[in-house]
DNA sequence: CCCCTTGTTATACGAGTGTATAACAGCGGC
DNA sequence: GCCGCTGTTATACACTCGTATAACAAGGGG
C-alpha cells in the first residue's frame, strides 16, 4: 500500500524552467548519456510523466536546456564587457574574449553540457538550428566590439572568426582538464591574437 | 525454425578490426546515443554476442576505437608533414597545422566520432586517460615541428598550446558545418598565427 | 575422413528506455 | 466548506539496452 506522494502545484513558467536547470544539471553529472527522462525528473523533484505535460518530449526539453544555457553564456559574456567603460573598446573586447577563461563559463559541467548539445546537434534536426542561432549571435556579438575599435580591420568578419576559434580551441581544453597552460597564459595568448587584428 | 546463419571464422585481429571499423562507422553514423552493441554488431555483420568474445565490453571496444582513430589522425599528420623536405622547417610545421582543415581530418563524421570520445570521456575514465594520451602525443610532435624552425621561441610549449587552439576552433567550426569562413581562409590564419611565433 | 577445438550464433534475462493512461489530490472559485 | 478543474503521480506497456549462456558448426589436425 504505497502512500501517494505529496506534491505541490506550480506555476507553468516555474516547473519549465526547474525542468531545465535539472536537465541541465543531468548533463554535465551523469553526461548525455545518462540523461534520461527518469533521471531529469529526479533530479528536478517530480514524477517521470509530467515531462512530457510541458514538453514534447525529452528531446524537445534537451533544445530548451541547450537555448537556456546559451542565453546563459550570452549574458555572462555581455556582463564582462559591460564591466569596461565605453570609451575603451579595445578594452571591452578584450573583456568579452578572455571571459570564457573564467567562471562561470570555464566550467567543466557547462563543458560536459556544450559536449552533449554537440553530439545531439548531428542527430536532431531542432537542436543543430539552435546550435546555428547562438554561435552567429556570439559572432555577431563579436563583430560589433571589433567595429566599434578606431583601427578595426576591413573584414571583421574574419576577426571574428579568428578570435572565436582561438578563444574556443583554449576554452575546450581548459575546460577538458589536465590542460598543459593556466589561465593567465590562455588570457595573454588571446590579446596577442586580439592585438594582430587592431 | 529459423536456419542458423553460415558464417565464417576469421582471425583475431581480423575480427577485432572490423568491430573496430564498425565502431567507428556507428558513432559517424549514429552519434554516441545510437551506436550500442547490437548496431555495432549490425554494422560489422556478426551476431550480438561476438563483441564480448573480443572485448571486455562496449566501453572497452570504444576506447579501442578511440585509440585507434586517434592513431589514424596522427598518421594523416605525419603523411602531410613528410611531404614536405626536411630543409624547410616552417613548410613543414605549416603543413601539420594546416592539415587539420583538409580530408580526411576535417571530415564531418570524424568530428562525430570525436564528440562521442569526448562526451564519454568524462564519464569513462579509460577513454579519459587514452584522450590524454593522444593529445600529449599530439603537442609534442607540434613542439617538435617548432622547435625545428630557425627562429622558434624561447616557450615551444606555449606556442604549440597557441597553435593547437586555433586549430582546434576552426576544425571544430569547420567540422561542423554551416561555418561562415572557408578552408582558404582558415589556412591563411593559421599561417598568419604561425608566422607571429617563429 | 572424421573428430575436436573453439569461433560464432541464437536465445534468454533483468534492467532501463520513452511514452501513454487513468487515478489521485492540491487549491482556487463559489 | 465543498466542488471541480487540472497539475501531478503512479502504473503499465512495448521496446532497447548490455550481458550471460548453451547450442551449433566451421575448419584444421590426426
Amino acid at each position: 500500500m504505497q502512500l501517494r506522494q505529496v506534491f505541490t502545484r506550480e506555476s507553468a513558467d516555474t516547473r519549465r524552467d526547474a525542468l531545465i536547470a535539472a536537465t541541465a544539471r543531468c548533463l554535465a553529472t551523469r553526461g548525455a548519456h545518462g540523461t534520461s527522462v527518469r533521471a531529469i525528473c529526479l533530479e528536478a523533484g517530480v514524477s517521470a510523466g509530467l515531462l512530457r505535460h510541458y514538453f514534447d518530449g525529452i528531446d524537445a526539453l534537451v533544445a530548451a536546456t541547450y537555448r537556456a544555457t546559451g542565453a546563459r553564456v550570452a549574458a555572462a559574456l555581455h556582463a564582462s564587457v559591460d564591466a569596461i567603460p565605453a570609451d575603451n573598446p579595445r578594452g571591452r573586447l578584450l573583456a568579452f574574449v578572455t571571459a570564457s577563461f573564467r567562471a562561470p563559463i570555464a566550467d567543466p559541467e557547462l563543458l560536459a553540457t556544450w559536449l552533449a548539445f554537440w553530439s545531439l546537434s548531428r542527430t536532431v534536426p531542432a537542436i543543430g538550428e539552435i546550435h546555428d542561432e547562438i554561435y552567429a549571435e556570439n559572432r555577431q556579438d563579436m563583430e560589433r566590439l571589433i567595429r566599434a575599435c578606431p583601427n578595426a580591420p576591413e573584414d571583421a568578419r574574419l576577426a571574428a572568426v579568428a578570435l572565436t576559434a582561438l578563444v574556443d580551441g583554449l576554452w575546450l581544453e581548459l575546460s577538458l582538464g589536465n590542460a598543459p597552460f593556466s589561465v593567465v597564459e590562455a588570457e595573454a595568448l588571446a590579446e596577442k591574437w586580439l592585438d594582430s587584428f587592431i
